[in-house]
DNA sequence: CTGAAAGCGCTTACAG
DNA sequence: CTGAAAGCGCTTACAG
């Protein structure tokens, strides 16, 4: 057990913050919690005693006298997914500092806004939604309608009709491309993902830009359709090493589908990467579990769900749904290099 | 935030179990943690009142009066690692019922006892330590000596030396081997799991003591060393397909390796499960991803980390380490059965 | 073995 | 815009 004494803050309360800024406890409570109006130059001195005293509420006592508990919900589809422990992760450490419970709540990965309607408001305080949920249709115009608190991650969100975590797909695309030209190729072959996820978009966007401001072809048979699984990497895998003129790098949108092409390349025969390097998105667990383990793109998934609490902190505590402007923050992401890329040997 | 009134439980307090039982609520409270001895006909009394009652504490009003909080740590070796989501998940529920703080803590997997003595009591009050940092050795030596309460997961645990939880890793084995048996398989390869860990042993020893009750030849080529890493699958694979009698069927010991014998069987122009079946165990991610999914041996992680948090509480509120017995609690598993093992053609 | 009193650190509801 | 009082539901420390 964690006494009060073997904690350092915790000796430091309200009152003692009231004490040195010279007002009553009630006012420090009300800066506290936005709760009304506060003359600015009381808050001012409220706050700055609060943080020369490194006050920091005690939760237990807030959700006593409230009777009331802030419940954060994330969402997620598959618990066996390879996202989810990092997700939790964050949500767990921001959640554990600002008191509040986090409940975790498994949905079918298409669910429809309508079953989620249910028990939006009866059951949770603000819901963190990461992709794929995020990009099922309605559920943006459903949180807005409801005024309800929500943050969707990692979608490449649309700016202003949601509040939205993620980091730039289009340019993280673009620095892979980059890297994979730096290298030397000439000829690099791309899978699309999945058609109804936005990133598809964004990343597929991202490579073009690339490819075709170093005058290097693209489109065609370099181009090939996929659903971000697996399987339909070693399809694509295997029509674009087949093809007469095959590339000699390849970008897989997601991880899963550049596994599937190291499937395919052996498939054929072929090594990787001396006959052709891969390249994912994502840096999933399988990007370190296959060999040659895959270079990719990392998101901070743990950082998303970190702030996506603590926004829908701020959210919540304001009371009105619409005083955060709803926008997109993107979070940086970073290019792991590892075997699966190098220069061709021509 | 939820309030009382829409609570359906919260407004039922202490108090109200007192009156009912007809004594003072510190009775109830000394009942409830086990504080001091009450004499058994009170302490019935009052048990009898809180199930009728349905009456459960109020976390918060526990620790703002107590001055503690009860911290569970979780610790882990990777944060992307398959496993983390499913454990989270588990723990993150039962923790949320008794009102204890979820902490979650990454640690190198071959961390020393010593480095985590340090901050052992002045930091946690209870610990649970899955898989693979469950077998680092010394671990259980020190927490025994240290009287601190802690519960090891799925490491085929030692009986009476520490709390264990996990399933029959022998007996899972056997299933699974049998299961290829029943498919008409007779010449079985075996794929050893990582030396170090202690479920390598039972499993390698339930797929042997099946093969021969079955007069099946086992040992020699059809067993092989692996570490439960993807590329000691694939090395595995290769040396047991290229043999000259090769296996109809192979059983790697981890989803990791077994996936690797699929990337090996590519290699070769094998096709699974038309040329050879395979099998893994654990139900990692990566065996729905890869193509043919892997059957498989699933263990119930979720509730392995719920079990290990409730009987942290129970340790943790008997006071004396020594009270609830040291013992493995076995858990169901399941035999998952996928597409990528068939009958053999012969 | 059991109880009456005081208090944990906040917030609610009421004044002003 | 600000404050004094009461109380949230438990546990601690003290009696008996």
């Amino acid at each position: 057990m964690t006494t009060k004494k073997e904690r350092g803050k915790a000796s430091i309360t309200l009152i003692d913050v009231a004490k040195h800024a010279g007002v009553s406890p009630m006012t420090v409570s009300r800066v506290l919690n936005n709760l009304s109006i506060v003359k600015s130059a009381t808050r001012e001195k409220v706050l700055s005693s609060v943080e020369e005293l490194k006050y920091s509420p005690n939760q237990a006592a807030r959700s006593l006298a409230s009777g009331r508990t802030t419940r954060i919900c994330l969402l997620y589809g598959n618990p066996s997914s390879a996202y989810l422990g990092e997700l939790l992760l964050g949500a767990l450490e921001a959640v554990g500092k600002l008191g509040f419970q986090l409940i975790v709540n498994r949905v079918p990965e298409d669910i429809s806004p309508d079953t989620l309607k249910k028990d939006l408001h009866s059951t949770w305080d603000g819901l963190i939604i990461p992709a794929p949920i995020s990009d099922v249709a309605g559920i943006r115009r459903l949180m807005d309608a409801e005024g309800f608190p929500a943050v969707f991650l990692e979608s490449g969100g649309v700016e202003g009709r949601a509040h939205e975590i993620g980091i730039d797909d289009f340019q993280a695309s673009k620095d892979m491309t980059d890297f994979l030209i730096g290298l030397g190729h000439k000829r690099i072959g791309y899978i699309q993902g999945h058609p109804n996820h936005r990133t598809s978009v964004l990343r597929q966007a991202g490579f073009e830009d690339s490819v075709s401001k170093a005058g290097l072809p693209f489109g065609g048979e370099l181009m090939t359709p996929g659903f971000f699984t697996y399987r339909s990497g070693i399809e694509a895998g295997l029509q674009l090493l087949k093809s007469d003129n095959p590339p000699t790098a390849i970008f897989a949108s997601n991880d899963d589908m550049a596994a599937g092409v190291l499937a395919a390349a052996s498939e054929l025969g072929l090594k990787v990467p001396r006959d052709v390097s891969v390249v994912g998105f994502d840096d999933s667990p399988i990007a370190t579990t296959v060999w040659p383990n895959l270079t990719t793109i990392r998101q901070p998934l743990s950082e998303m769900t970190e702030q996506a609490v603590r926004l829908l902190s701020e959210i919540i505590n304001e009371g009105n749904n619409n005083v955060i402007p709803k926008t997109t923050s993107l979070l940086d992401y970073s290019l792991i290099k590892r075997e699966s890329a190098s220069a061709p040997i021509s």
